[in-house]
DNA sequence: AACTATTTATAAGA
DNA sequence: TTCTTATAAATAGTT
């Protein structure tokens, strides 16, 4: 026998839930959580369908952001830099940094028979992993970071939309307590 | 004996990641998943102790939001409405419907030092569970929902404030290759 | 980055 | 929705 002592891998031990002081570990840390988190966002997405975004800021001061937001804007932003096609933006117009790429890639999806292929062929047809995004914000170009916060935007918008819905229901003139919380 | 037949639970079953068609499963399976979500969005934000936000919508089309913006914007949400005191809305002045009892919290904390305390209270201290929120949005008030786009705006700053650092970082006059990605 | 003992999350069922 | 339970999945510490 080459080994009687008990093994060498103590596994997974339970934590407290507190800052992390160490940097090397707090690092480690971080990135296999976040990877975690963002699997998790992804099979809620997946499961149930619905829109969702999810934006963490690393130890080293870094934005990462998962997201699943409207067909529309995960769309450009999958045009503009599709995983694994950096390139698309490192040939810019020079009047027009990334952009001249981003428009001609959009071109090409005009109409909606080869709008719909292209969303198919993003998502994989079944379980879509393949239209979610996940990047350091700041590795990013100009023109994502800016469709990214249109995506925020957007979002702000649905919100205030609800908003006025609520205001519509509550504008009862005598009272302000029927207000639906 | 009274059963030997096989446990009548199965326990939890390896299931494919696509979307979910039963209802009733749907919802379960959302609230479910939302919540551990959370969790680990709260811890991931504990462990490592950096600004996060989670958003997702529902089956039934609610937006539910969990985050740990900057310390300002999560403040004036939770004094606007602390977990559990829904109340604090339902006697607003009739002038300006939940304007006034939000004010009159916040004119409470005035003061460098009364601020902290209440910081302090508001996360308990160690793990800092007490500053998350998590609402389905569309139950909260209107400050609230305006609040909140308010805190996403912040962040959309943020993120135009990285877009401007990287923009002059990369202000080389002769050529965009050079941008970062 | 890989490994593995454990903790943690969760699908089913009640 | 909340609880239980069996099991799948995530991950802390190590290599």
């Amino acid at each position: 026998m080459e080994n009687n002592l008990k093994k060498p891998c103590r596994g997974r031990q339970r934590i407290e839930i507190k800052k992390v002081e160490k940097p090397s570990q707090l690092h480690v840390t971080f990135s296999k959580r976040r990877a975690g988190l963002f699997k998790k966002a992804g099979e809620i997405s997946a499961l149930c369908g619905g829109e969702m975004a999810v934006l963490v800021r690393s130890p080293a001061n870094k934005v990462y952001a998962f997201g699943h937001p409207s067909a529309e804007s995960i769309l450009d932003r999958y045009v503009a830099s599709p995983p694994g096609q950096p390139e698309a933006h490192a040939n810019a117009s020079e009047d027009e940094p990334g952009k001249a790429k981003y428009l001609e890639a959009k071109a090409k999806l005009e109409g909606e028979e080869a709008r719909e292929k292209r969303i198919e062929e993003v998502m994989g047809g079944a379980g879509g992993n393949g239209l979610w995004w996940e990047a350091p914000i700041d590795k990013l170009g100009l023109d994502e970071l800016e469709k990214y916060t249109a995506a925020l935007e957007a979002l702000q918008k649905n919100l205030l939309t609800r908003a006025d819905e609520l205001a519509m229901a509550s504008a009862s003139p005598s009272s302000f307590l029927d207000i639906p919380y």
